[in-house]
DNA sequence: ACTGCTAACTTGACAGTGACAAGATTGGAG
DNA sequence: CTCCAATCTTGTCACTGTCAAGTTAGCAGT
């Protein structure tokens, strides 16, 4: 990553990708605008572009620097000791703790789908994700292909997390993510 | 609906909702563009104003449109005798065939989240997926409280379907979303 | 110190966009 | 046949993303 120092502004990039993240979480991607960005950080219209190319080049920015959050989040349970469900909770966790990161991370047409920084990424965070479901006991998952089985742990989680943050899931589930999640999760890996 | 060139073009608003949804499956809803969709349809570009009012409330009634696709689909599968699993994978189904619809259904901050006639299409769907939910055999979902196996359920459909469309799925699952959903989803229902 | 050099930013312009106001056209009810 | 309300058009505005060209600042080498 390279780390510029106070040239005109200070580091204009870093600050620009914190002011979208701010952006995105109150209105969406969709509402995201690169001169309010710029007025925000207090430069002219034209300077984001300089740093980021165009707007799919922030929100790439921006969905890598997600995907790098997720495997430090993800390693973070993992070093805790965490099993596949805990890496479940902080996969939710880290969807809900940067909403405008995961909104970003799984829209392609929203990004450079080619991107170095976004590939190297998400590698990182797939192979985070695969550590964590490694760490499954057999019988958690009940005989099921260890690839297959991965991949139903991902769909439940996302899902959940996509579920909670769009706000289609029943008020009654209270307003703890972690704790929803982990009960909606459970019926996956519990023993029958 | 025969082929007519009315002056008045006769049904603009079936019309613009179609070439929404067949622009949403091409570049994604943030690329949309309502003179872009008068274009398409040979009108001028305010015509699509009168009947939406905006953006938002064309994309509301793509979304409520979503919703009761979802809930016939849901209906037609559980008419047809399909069990829980069944109804996960036409749910996964309707992702893949409406995708349009599909990405703009829970993303809230695109629509008029209060409009009646939305939220009467996603009153609909819920009660559709409460109902397939409902067929489950309790040993089927292990003793859990039949309200957190529906969410469960609905997460790791969800899940699925998102994940599938974004992209984000290893190439080795296939190009046939409904087998590969039925692998994937499967270790919820299984019996230990 | 001064000379270039390059990255960081600004200024200015252009085509597209969503939204609004006001006018035109139509089908149909009376 | 008249009139009206729904449908659609024209014109306009502020705003956006992007590009081209200019300006400023830090820095290395001499």
């Amino acid at each position: 990553m390279t780390e510029t120092r106070p040239y005109h502004h200070g580091d204009l990039r870093r600050t620009l990708l914190g002011a979208a993240a701010e952006a995105i979480t109150e209105n969406g991607p969709a509402a995201l605008s690169l001169r309010d960005l710029a007025r925000r950080a207090g430069v002219s219209h034209a300077a984001p572009a300089h740093h980021f190319g165009d707007k799919a080049g922030l929100l790439t920015a921006l969905a890598a620097q997600g995907f790098g959050y997720l495997a430090d989040e993800l390693d973070r349970t993992r070093a805790a000791g965490g099993g596949v469900l805990e890496a479940g909770v902080a996969y939710v966790r880290f969807a809900v703790a940067h909403r405008a990161h995961f909104a970003v991370m799984f829209q392609p047409e929203l990004l450079n789908r080619a991107d170095p920084e976004l590939l190297a990424a998400q590698d990182r965070s797939s192979s985070a994700l695969r550590d964590a479901v490694a760490t499954v006991d057999r019988s958690e998952l009940r005989g099921a292909d260890a690839r297959i089985a991965g991949l139903s742990a991902w769909s439940i989680v996302h899902g959940f997390a996509t579920l909670w943050l769009s706000g289609a899931l029943p008020p009654d589930l209270g307003d703890n993510p972690e704790d929803a999640a982990r009960q909606v999760i459970r019926p996956l890996f519990a023993r029958g």
